[in-house]
DNA sequence: GTCTATAGGTTGATAGAC
DNA sequence: GTCTATCAACCTATAGAC
C-alpha cells in the first residue's frame, strides 16, 4: 500500500452532514441557540435549508445531534487508562483531560437548558449512556484509593470526595469566564493542584 | 395606629410590574429561555402582553431586569459577616449561603448564555458591580488566614485556594442534577466538609 | 443529495381606546 | 396602567425540480 491514510466510508471532507454539524456548533457558541436560526446555520454550512432537512428530522434533531457529538469525547475519556508512574503529573494529566473536554462541553450542556424539552431529551442520553463526571470521579477515586495502600496518599480521606473536589474545581474553571464574564477568583491548574498535593501528603499522625 | 403592617408606596401585591418578573422567572425556570415569550408572560402573570411593554422597554429589557433580579441576593451575601464560633460552623453557613443563591441564580446565569447580546450585557451589568464569586472567595480566604494566625488552620496552605474549592464544589453540586439529568458522582456537601476539615486540621509537621 | 420556492404558523412590538 | 386588536418580520418545515 501506499502513503494512503486510514480508508474511510463516507466522504472524507465536504460532507454535507458534518458541515452542518460543525456550522451548528459554531453558531451554537457564537451567537447563543436563540440565534441559531436554520437559516443561519445554512448560511454558515454554505448548504441550503432544504439540506439541513435531509439530513436531520429537525431543528430539534439536529441540535440533539451536536449534543451528543459534543458529549461524545467524554465515553472515550473514561476508557482511557490514566495512572502514570507519579501521583501530580496523573492528577495534572487528569485535570487537563477534564478541562479539554468540558471547554466545548459547557457549551452544549448550557444549550440545552435554553428549552425543557431538550434538557429532558439529553438528560435521557447521559442516563441511557452512563454519561457524567461520575465514571471519571470514580475512576480517579481508585487509582487515589491504590495510593493510599501503597502509602502515597494520606490513609484517612475518602478518596471519591477527593476527586470530586478536583473536578468541580475544573467545571467552575471551565464555566467561570463564559457565565461570569470575568476570572476574578478563580484559582489556576497550578494552585488547585498545589492544594491537593499538599491535602493528600501522609502526615505523621494519619500514617501511623 | 391599629395593625397596619408597614407602609409601602406603589399597590403591595398584585402590582403588575411584580407579577411580571416573577412570571417570567417561572416560565425561565420551567420552560425554558426558549420557550419564554411575551405571550407566556402575559398569560402566567395574568395581565395582557401590551403591560409588559409598559413596564419594560422589550423582551431583551425584561430579561435584564430578571436577571439582575436573580443576581441581587448575591450582593447582601457578598456584605453580610459570618465569621462564627467554630471553624466547622462557619464552613458550613457559607456553603448553606452559596448554594441557596446558586440554586436559582444559575438557572439565570444559564439563560443568559442562549444569547450572545444577553450574555454581553450580563457580563458588563457583573463587570460593572464588582459581582461574582471573587468577593466571597476573597472574604472566606481572609477568614481562613486569620485562623491560620490563630493555629487553628494548618499554615501550609493557600487560604484563598481553599476558599475556591468549597465554592467550587457548591457551584457542581448547584448545576450538576439540572445540566447532567442527575447527581452521580456528586459528593454531598457533608462529605465536602469532611473533607476540607481534614485539610484544614493543624499537622504535627507543619505547625512546627 | 442538494437546490429553490413557498406555505403556515409564531412572535415581538405598536396603536389607540378605556 | 391596562386592555384589545393588529401588523410586519421571521422562522420552521415541506414540495418538487435537478
Amino acid at each position: 500500500m501506499t502513503t494512503a491514510p486510514a480508508p474511510r466510508r463516507g466522504r472524507p471532507p465536504s460532507g454535507g452532514r458534518e458541515e452542518i454539524l460543525s456550522a451548528t456548533l459554531a453558531v451554537l457558541r457564537e451567537r447563543g441557540v436563540a440565534k441559531l436560526t436554520t437559516r443561519e446555520v445554512a448560511r454558515r454550512a454554505g448548504v441550503s435549508e432544504g439540506s439541513i432537512y435531509y439530513h436531520f428530522t429537525d431543528r430539534f434533531g439536529l441540535l440533539l445531534a451536536v449534543f451528543e457529538r459534543g458529549l461524545r469525547p467524554l465515553a472515550d475519556l473514561n476508557q482511557r487508562g490514566f495512572a502514570g508512574p507519579d501521583l501530580r503529573g496523573t492528577l495534572a494529566g487528569f485535570m487537563a483531560a477534564v478541562e479539554a473536554f468540558l471547554d466545548p462541553a459547557v457549551d452544549v450542556l448550557t444549550a440545552a437548558q435554553s428549552d425543557a424539552d431538550l434538557r429532558e431529551a439529553l438528560g435521557t442520553h447521559m442516563r441511557d449512556n452512563d454519561l457524567g463526571p461520575h465514571r471519571g470521579i470514580t475512576m480517579l477515586g481508585a487509582y487515589l484509593e491504590q495510593q493510599q495502600r501503597l502509602g502515597v496518599v494520606r490513609a484517612d480521606v475518602d478518596p471519591e470526595t477527593v476527586a470530586y473536589t478536583l473536578v468541580s474545581g475544573c467545571f467552575m474553571r471551565a464555566s467561570q469566564e463564559r457565565m461570569v464574564g470575568h476570572t476574578l477568583g478563580v484559582a489556576s491548574r497550578e494552585q488547585q493542584l498545589d492544594l491537593l498535593m499538599t491535602l493528600l501528603a501522609p502526615t505523621e499522625d494519619a500514617v501511623k
